[in-house]
This record gives C-alpha cells, structure tokens and sequence, in this order.
DNA sequence: ATATAAAAATAACGATCGTTATATTAACTG
DNA sequence: CAGTTAATATAACGATCGTTATTTTTATAT
C-alpha cells in the first residue's frame, strides 16, 4: 500500500461521508456535486475521478450508510435475548437520533430519496434491507423465520415512520407522543403477538 | 364571482394541483418552478403571482395534500365501528397506492420534505397532523383519549414507514412482504393490545 | 535526477435554478 | 366604447446545476 494510494482512499473516505451527510441533510436534489466537494474538502474533479456520476455518489452513500445499520445490528444483539430491541427503539426514537439529520439513520434518511433512482439502486437497497432484516429476525423469537422477518419488517415500518412524523413536527411535545407511540408499537410488533 | 375571478381561481387550482403532484413525484429540490408552471400550462409569471415564493407553494401543496386525508377519513369510518381501519390499510399499503408517486399520500411523500422547510411550515404540518389523529382517533374504541391518539399515531407510523420502504424496494414481491407486515401492525397498533 | 503515472484542481460547457421587473393581454367599470 | 385594473406572459438577472476536457500537482519507478 504506497502512500499515493494512501491518500486516494483517505480522500475517498471524506468524499462518502460527505456525500452520506448532504444526501441525509438536504436529500438527493437538494445538494449539488460542488457542495459535496467543497464539504469534503476536494473539487469536482476529485469527485468524478471518485464516483462517475452524481448518481453513483448516491449509490456509495447509500450503501456505507444501510452498512452502518448492519455493523451496528450484532452489537445491540450481542448480550442475547430479545431486550436489545427496546434498546434499538430507545436509540432510533430517542431526542439524540431525531434531532440529528445529517447522521441520522440512512433507512429513514434516504428511503424516501431511493423511489426516484435508477432500477440499479433499489435493487442494491433491496438487498441490504433484506440483510438487515435476516439480522433483525435472528434476534427475535418464536415462529418461522419467515414469520420473524415480517415482524421485523412490521417493527421498522413503525420506528421510520413514527421517526420521519417526529421530525416534522414542530414542537418537541409532539414529537415525543409520536416517539412513544411508534417506540411502544415497534417492540410490540418485533414480539410475538400475531 | 365575475368571470375574472373565476379564471383566477381556476388558475390557481391547477396550479396547486401540478405543485402537490410535482413535490410528491419529485421531492422539494427535484421540481423547479418552471416545471410546476409548465405542469399547470401557465408560466413563472403566474407562479409567482400566486405563491410568492416556491417555499409557498410547497406550503400550499402540503396543506391540501393533508386536507385530503382530513377529508377521506370520516368517508372511511361512515359505517362506525372498527372495520374502516383495515380498508384504510388495505388501501394505503395496497399495490395501486405504492405504485402511484404522483398521487400518493401527502403523509408519506411530503413528510420527509417538511423536515428541511422554515419554522412556519414545520407549524402547520404539526397542526394538520394533529387534526389528522384526531380524527383517526376517533375511529377507535377503549381507552382514553390520549391512549387513542397515541395509537393514531403508532398506526400511522406503521403504514408510513412499510410504505415508504415497499416504495423503495425494487421487486413486487418484496414489497408485498413489507406491506404485509406493516398493514399487520397497523392494525393491531390501531386496536387496544397495549 | 528524470520520466512516468495517477490524482486532484481548474476552467468551461449549456442548462436550469429561483426571482424580479417589465410588457402584454384581457376583463371589468364608467 | 374608452380607460382602468388585474392576471398572466415575457425577458432577463446572477447563481448554481451536472458533466467533460484540460491542466497542474505530486508521488512512484527508473
């Protein structure tokens, strides 16, 4: 590894997270291909020579940020049982998570901004949301996996839902009955009660 | 009403209708002002007249979007009782619904959008969703009237969140399992398990 | 040290951005 | 019918859009 390839994957690296965190803040439109550079502290050349295409910046933040979802999924797992979805929920629906857009979970960040991206990138988010739902499941209890999977679909639906209504709202008073309301659905729906 | 207001009034009901369909279809920073004019076969010049500001136009957007679902909840609950929430489900995770941006739920198209708009509109979001899960609310029985709200709004985040994600996935049958699951939950959530 | 390679910066492209000012059209009032 | 007013169209603004081509910089290999 020379240093010159050193240096291209560091600045690699800024180029994702500032992509990861424009593409969240200001949603895919909403951001220009000069913007991310300059967040990143390089120009645009650096960007094509990087990414090809405005498109394939979004792909890459897109995948590093589902990817942040499937490292942290084992360690909230990791003491057994099925607690740690309370856990989950508490961090997702939590003021820290709901108040922070830019770092803000790439599911219910860039969900929304993938129904308008080429075919090539829902079927890329398809695959890893289904991951993250294999992982979700093995962490749950009772019934088949195909059973275990659509409760962990059920519980994502409530925990993006209820955290994209809580950040619209106006007033935090409401954005915490919102919180509670899909916090207290998202674990019911995540055990065994269909 | 002269016929000069009339034309006006005309005018500006296309107009909304091209800005509401434009954002759903297209997020905020995805539709220019001269895209939503041609929609509405007039130009910037009337645009402006009308709205004067793009940030208006979304707020007038957002405010008849929600008004439509102000609207179509007494029509589904007109029978009483409780059934009216699985034909809302049905409805609103049902194969028609996902595959129509243009004319999709406010809820689910702008919400996300809302996040990134100025104070006042943040406002009148919370006001009408407010309106929204009252309305939901009393639909459903047992309970107090904040136990029923609270419910309102896991529901809603269930539907929301499935929908969003069934949207984003690239095969039909995937989307299939997420509506599944979420209208499940959305169900249950609406009824008193808690 | 010099030549070669790659990485990033710069400059420029036409197109579109949101907005303002002005001009044109058409309906109302007398 | 003439004059006024309101509604919409037109034209233009500087800024930014995504992208390509070229130039500069810098590290590696000879």
């Amino acid at each position: 590894m020379t240093l010159k390839q050193d240096q291209k994957e560091e600045t690699r690296r800024r180029m994702v997270q500032a992509a990861s965190q424009s593409f969240r803040s200001h949603g895919y439109a909403g951001i220009g291909v000069d913007g991310i550079a300059k967040a990143a502290n390089v120009t645009s050349g650096a960007f094509y020579a990087h990414f090809g295409s405005k498109d394939g910046a979004f792909a890459a933040a897109l995948d590093v940020g589902l990817d942040e979802v499937i490292d942290a999924m084992p360690k909230f797992q990791e003491k057994g049982g099925t607690e740690w979805i309370k856990n989950f929920a508490d961090y997702y629906l939590g003021r820290a998570h709901r108040e922070d857009l830019a770092c803000g979970c790439a599911m219910t960040t860039l969900s929304p901004e993938v129904v308008r991206t080429k075919p090539e990138t829902h079927g890329a988010y398809e695959a890893k949301m289904t991951k993250i739902v294999a992982l979700f499941a093995k962490g749950l209890e009772g019934g088949s996996e195909e059973e275990r999977q659509s409760r962990a679909w059920a519980s994502l639906s409530a925990m993006i839902g209820g955290l994209t209504m809580a950040r619209a709202v106006k007033t935090r008073k409401t954005a915490e009955q919102i919180a509670a309301a899909a916090h207290s659905t998202a674990i019911i729906a995540a055990g065994k009660v269909r």
